[in-house]
DNA sequence: TAGATTAATCGTAATATTGCAATAAACAGT
DNA sequence: ACTGTTTATTGCAATATTACGATTAATCTA
C-alpha cells in the first residue's frame, strides 16, 4: 500500500528513523550548516546561498522547524532562524547511542560466514 | 519536477544525506538492531521477527546491502547477513563529525532573537 | 496609504518510497 | 527428478517527497 507500518516498531525505532529522515536531504544539511557557519541567525539569504526556489527552502525550513532542530522568530519583515541547541544535542546523543551499540564478534571466530 | 538537485550540493552534504536516508525507516533500524543483538548472523528469521512480508524485508535488506552497512553471504539454502563493521564505524564517524561542529553562540549575547 | 520586500502557503507535476502478492531461482533432502 | 524451503525479483497500488510558480499575508519605507 505504501504507508509505513509504524505500529509494529518500538518508540525508539520510530524516533530514530524520523530523526534520520530530517537529515535525509542535502538541502536540509546545507541549511543546517549555513545556520551553524553564520553564527547569528540568517533568514531568507538561504535562498540565494543554496540554489533552490524560495518556496522549496521554506518547505525544508518547515520540516526542520517541525523536528525542532531549528527555531525561528520574526525579525521585522524577515524571518530569523537558528539551531535549537537542546534538540541538536539530544539528536546527537540518540545517534551516538545507536552507533555505540557493541557490535563485537570477537568471541565468535567463525566470521568467515560474512 | 520532484527530483533532488544533487548537483548544487557538496559531496559531503549528499553523502551524509544518503547515509541518513538509509536509517530513515524503522524497519531498517529494526533489522540492524536484530543483526546486532543476535551476534551471529541471522537470515530470513527477520521476516518473523519483524512483522513485514518477506518481499518487503528483502527490499530493505537490499538497501542496507547497497549502502554496504550489512554484508550477506550464502549459508546453504539460506542467506546470512551481518553488520559490516568498517562501514558501521565510518558512518558513526560521519555523524559524529557533523554533530560535533561547534554551534557556539556564547560570545553572542543577543540570543533573544531566536 | 501605496508600493516594495519577505516569507508562508496553495496547487500542481514529477519522482521516490513503501508494501505485498505472485513468481522465479537456487538449493537440500528424499 | 520431485518436493519443500528460502530468498530475490517483478508488477502493481498507495502514499510521500521534492520542486516550483503563483498567490497570500505581513511588515517596512517612502
Amino acid at each position: 500500500m505504501g504507508l509505513t507500518k509504524t505500529e509494529i516498531f518500538t518508540e525508539e525505532q520510530n524516533k530514530l528513523a524520523s530523526i534520520a529522515k530530517v537529515l535525509a536531504h542535502p538541502a536540509r544539511i546545507a541549511i543546517l550548516e549555513a545556520l551553524i557557519k553564520s553564527k547569528k541567525c540568517i533568514c531568507g539569504d538561504l535562498v540565494t546561498e543554496i540554489g533552490l526556489a524560495q518556496a522549496t527552502i521554506s518547505q525544508h525550513l518547515k520540516e526542520l522547524k517541525n523536528a525542532e532542530l531549528i527555531k525561528g522568530s520574526i525579525a521585522g519583515t524577515s524571518m530569523c532562524y537558528c539551531i535549537n541547541e537542546e534538540k541538536w544535542n539530544s539528536f546527537q546523543e540518540i545517534f551516538r547511542q545507536f552507533f555505540n551499540q557493541p557490535i563485537e564478534m570477537e568471541e565468535n571466530p567463525n566470521q568467515n560466514w560474512c
